[in-house]
DNA sequence: TTGAAATTAAAACAACTGTTTGATACAAGT
DNA sequence: ACTTGTATCAAACAGTTGTTTTAATTTCAA
């Protein structure tokens, strides 16, 4: 049985989870090597396979365990009442700050994005309990901006052009930084960054509802 | 020397580039396996190094024989003086049909792809000779489109919201097919596509252009 | 304290993968 | 015919990496 009080036993698998989040997120499942996790995490290699039984057990617990530490849900944005588009911005500004900061809070949200670009045995579970939801989500706001006439096909269509911007900035950091020097990962660019893509998003919304009346 | 008549050298070398162009852009400079690429190519391991002087080698020879294989450059887009909204329009259904199709010509474009996203140790001269000249096109487009007041930023801010969107439907296929199971990577869906990245993009310039305005 | 269970650690292991080697074949020029 | 340079191939090699083993250690209840 573990320990109860603070020992080495759920140490070592906490300090275990804790570095192959970081790991596992900056480089990927395949990338991450299981001799720099235990290296940070100060404990041994066979330490990975005895407490999960492996590599992707360890990554199970990662995915688990980040679930558990933030709330991905992003109903907040639609349960506030305001009008669509702040709960597009909303939606926009909060999902991009998850992919470009570094708060332990949006490491469920890289996880999700690396699954999305580069899936892993654990696609169809990390899809379907939190790629499905947070897209219903948007579908919904996308759905409220376009009107009740909006086929089901644009609001799809929408909600992944939005996706494409954000995820764009995160998975091509190192071609952004080469096309615009100046631009800048900062948390006050993020929210230029935000509001650009939200302007935008807006936009093309309006422009994919007048479209369909037409 | 190599030889001059149609004999096995020159036949081996370009066995390996073909096999390795496919494997390459399908699975990426890392998970693409030599012993895969020979096999395909119907040779041997050690012809790669003979050859290219080894993986990198031939990876590099992938690219120039891809790069001479088709023109990458956009401007027949902006050279037909057509109205700069059709130029944008011509522009996105290009680069989503050369990052989508099966056609030998659109495989620099997916290398191209892939060294944004995922960046090897060419990613310098790949960005520097195909990356930037494109995105300078479609830069122009934008400014175009935007009038003679947008500031570089929102020009390149829009470039890339037109990227990210038509990046994200190649580099998240699965989970594209697993968001919206009607979704079809037909060639005629990607013209509907096509149309909705347009038509989205147009709106969004031109509340971009507004934005400014006001 | 003692003994069983849990945990840690080092080393051995096995699979994978890019590279090198050494042998061989072949074509062309002398 | 002989030599030389080119090309191919199978096998050996070397580095990396996840897993297993086996022994040592720690923990905790009796």
């Amino acid at each position: 049985m573990r320990n109860l009080q603070p020992d080495q036993t759920t140490d070592t698998r906490l300090r275990l989870i804790e570095s192959a989040s970081e790991i596992f997120i900056e480089r990927g499942f395949k990338d991450a090597k299981i001799r720099d996790i235990v290296e940070q995490a100060k404990t041994n290699r066979a330490a990975v396979n005895y407490h999960f039984g492996g590599k992707e057990g360890l990554y199970a617990a990662v995915l688990q365990h980040n679930a558990a530490l933030a709330i991905q849900d992003m109903s907040p944005a639609v349960n506030e009442a305001r009008a669509p588009e702040e709960q597009m911005r909303f939606y926009i500004r909060t999902f991009l700050k998850r992919l470009l900061d570094d708060n332990i809070q949006s490491r469920m949200s890289k996880l999700i994005a690396r699954e999305v670009v580069e899936p892993t045995a654990a696609f169809d579970l990390v899809v379907e309990q939190f790629a499905v939801p947070l897209h219903k989500t948007l579908n919904g706001i996308m759905h409220a901006i376009l009107g009740p006439n909006a086929s089901e096909e644009s609001v799809r269509r929408c909600s992944m052009s939005i996706i494409g911007q954000c995820l764009y900035y995160q998975r091509a950091r190192r071609a952004v930084q080469r096309l615009d020097p100046d631009f800048s990962y900062s948390p006050a660019n993020i929210d230029r960054l935000a509001d650009h893509i939200s302007d935008f998003s807006l936009g093309g919304l309006r422009a994919v509802a007048q479209q369909r009346a037409s």
